[in-house]
DNA sequence: CGCCGCGGGTAGAGCGCTCTCCCGCGTCCC
DNA sequence: GGGACGCGGGAGAGCGCTCTACCCGCGGCG
């Protein structure tokens, strides 16, 4: 603050080199003989120095930043992104997709900028964000099929991938699941434990990864003889699991078998099972989905389909890292494999 | 990508005026002729530009942008960074502390760059980040109470604001909550209820807020005559939460009345309680605290002592900007009220 | 009538870095 | 022995912005 930071110049005069030489050492490029370097070196160390990234952006044109966009549906009020963001945070998803970034992006030393954009203004922003150089491209994490938020940044030519595929096809990257597979592996398990009147409780219809779980469940259970299966539409809390749960135990007593679209609403299930006096697994076998820490929360533990969210976001990042650096040009998604984890519920 | 990105120099000549003079109507300084504001904010339009960050950072010396760090304590091995994040995350009071801070941030367009410092390498890197001046300050939020980035951080007189008390002082801001006014609301309120054989589960004890929660509690107690108060020390999960109450109800099975110190472990308490037959609040009152989603996700409900956590958040942010822009010098520290709130659970 | 203030504009000097060009020198090959 | 070439280093031109001069014209005033 009081004093100036010191720059190139004048570890350039302490080390009796010129600026150019300490930047090469800086960047490591091309040669320079090991003594002088060594030299610059103590020099930086003495001095402090630590390179302005505003200056190198400038001439480098980049900012070595990504911002992670999570991004809402429709025009919430302008206060609500607070709650917004609240929210998207109190489920365990979300973390994992950070920790899978964040495991990419470290070691490469970028940092994520966190942005929220719930509404046409707040999307704006992230155009504007990165239009001005400060992100060389977004991670987008949509919580609505139809956010128009991707349509916007492919329209504007910047570089960014999407966890899940958009409704509406854009020319942007993305990685996803094979969710169709993961209702297969839900609906086998009870199949193999040998449930008669299985039910599930779904996600959102309007979203698109919990149509493909509910159909993926459905076929597999109509090839094996069950055609009609009661459905109750959940919202991916544990809330609208408990409610589910209620209404689809008050409709069909003799249930045996429930596969829940979340683990949040696989463990709301178990808690009103247990209440009505159902045993886990016994009397009800119980698949949750996501494999998120609610699975481990749950007693008992969930069975669950696992979403490598983790891997995923990895993948996000290094598609990104790809398209920013021109390594590839054309969008490309990649889908990944469900896998169920046995533990007790099923 | 394709086509290089418009500059005030192009908008400049588009406008029919001097660089300086679209530099004035952009950032809205000095007077300018309406009839020449127009033109240029026409121009600016047609030319789809946008000021460049990193060339107007390298003159203003100011990034425009906050680090958001989660600071964990000792030297996790590498590659616990992801399951760090993870853990973080998966607490549903992170994500009130994030929405606090978006919600002063925003309205200033300025964005946080997510930072994990849970080892001494990615301490550095923090310090580094700042130093370069990428970001401006630091909003710390630490997971452990000896934890050294503050010091750090002091040290190299780097604008900073820490959320809860640093156990050993450092001339840096602070909001924190008066925790032990929150033990005696909880203590009171279970008194208040006719409740006999008290007990606790405790926080952690190495961290500051769970003493001072527990020393509200016990004092309270004492002073109305309840010498000896079982107390179980937890970890602020779920899980801890179940073991606690687990060994509590082993060792005094006639206890009434449960303090927790954080709504997850009240949580944990509960199902634990529910299991054994008794039944909440009617046989067992439950007190929780933090007021967080489990609170409201819990059956029943959560009395709880809330935390203003989003208020705290956003008064961090303020302290920040303050101290970033000289209107404040000297370390603040900002105590917060607890208050309790009453649902079904006591 | 000269002078001064002032509104409204321009010119241009940097901010701290990267990177291209250039230069000097030693090496190698013909 | 001389030119081509590689290598290590320096000089300096920007990157796109802000901001401090400064300039010009006009009205008011002594």
């Amino acid at each position: 603050m009081s004093r100036q930071a010191p720059t190139l110049e004048d570890v350039a005069r302490e080390a009796g080199v010129s600026r150019a030489t300490v930047s090469r050492v800086v960047n490591g490029v091309r040669n320079v003989d090991p003594a002088i370097q060594e030299q610059v070196r103590r020099a930086i160390e003495r001095t402090g120095y630590a390179p302005n990234r505003a200056a190198r952006s400038l001439v480098t044109r980049r900012a070595e930043t990504v911002a992670l966009v999570v991004s809402g549906a429709g025009d919430s009020s302008d206060g609500a992104q607070a709650a917004f963001a609240a929210r998207v945070f109190a489920d365990p998803f979300f973390g994992r997709v950070v920790a899978g970034i964040v495991g990419f992006l470290r070691p490469r030393s970028v940092h994520p900028v966190l942005m929220f954009a719930e509404s046409a203004e707040a999307r704006q922003e992230v155009l504007t964000y990165l239009r001005q150089g400060r992100a060389d491209g977004a991670l987008v994490v949509s919580t609505h099929a139809d956010d128009p938020l991707p349509a916007l940044l492919a329209e504007a030519r910047l570089p960014a991938v999407l966890f899940a595929r958009p409704s509406r096809p854009v020319r942007l990257s993305y990685v996803d699941l094979a969710h169709r597979d993961g209702g297969r592996l839900a609906a086998e398990r009870l199949l193999d434990r040998g449930c008669r009147e299985p039910v599930t409780i779904s996600g959102p219809l309007a979203v698109a990864a919990s149509q493909e779980r509910l159909a993926g469940f459905r076929d597999t259970l109509a090839r094996r003889g069950h055609r009609h299966v009661p459905v109750a539409e959940g919202g991916f809390t544990l809330d609208s699991g408990i409610g589910s749960m209620t209404d689809l135990l008050a409709q069909h007593p003799d249930l045996d078998g429930v596969f829940a679209a979340n683990d949040l609403m696989a463990q709301g299930a178990c808690q009103v099972l247990r209440e009505h006096g159902r045993r886990v697994p016994d009397d009800v076998a119980v698949v949750g989905f996501d494999d998120s820490t609610a699975a481990l929360d749950c007693r008992p533990r969930l069975t669950t389909v696992r979403q490598p969210v983790e891997d995923m976001a990895a993948e996000m990042a290094r598609l990104l890292d790809d398209h920013i650096h021109g390594a590839r040009t054309r969008p490309t998604s990649v889908v990944f494999a469900p896998e169920l984890v046995v533990r007790e519920s099923a």
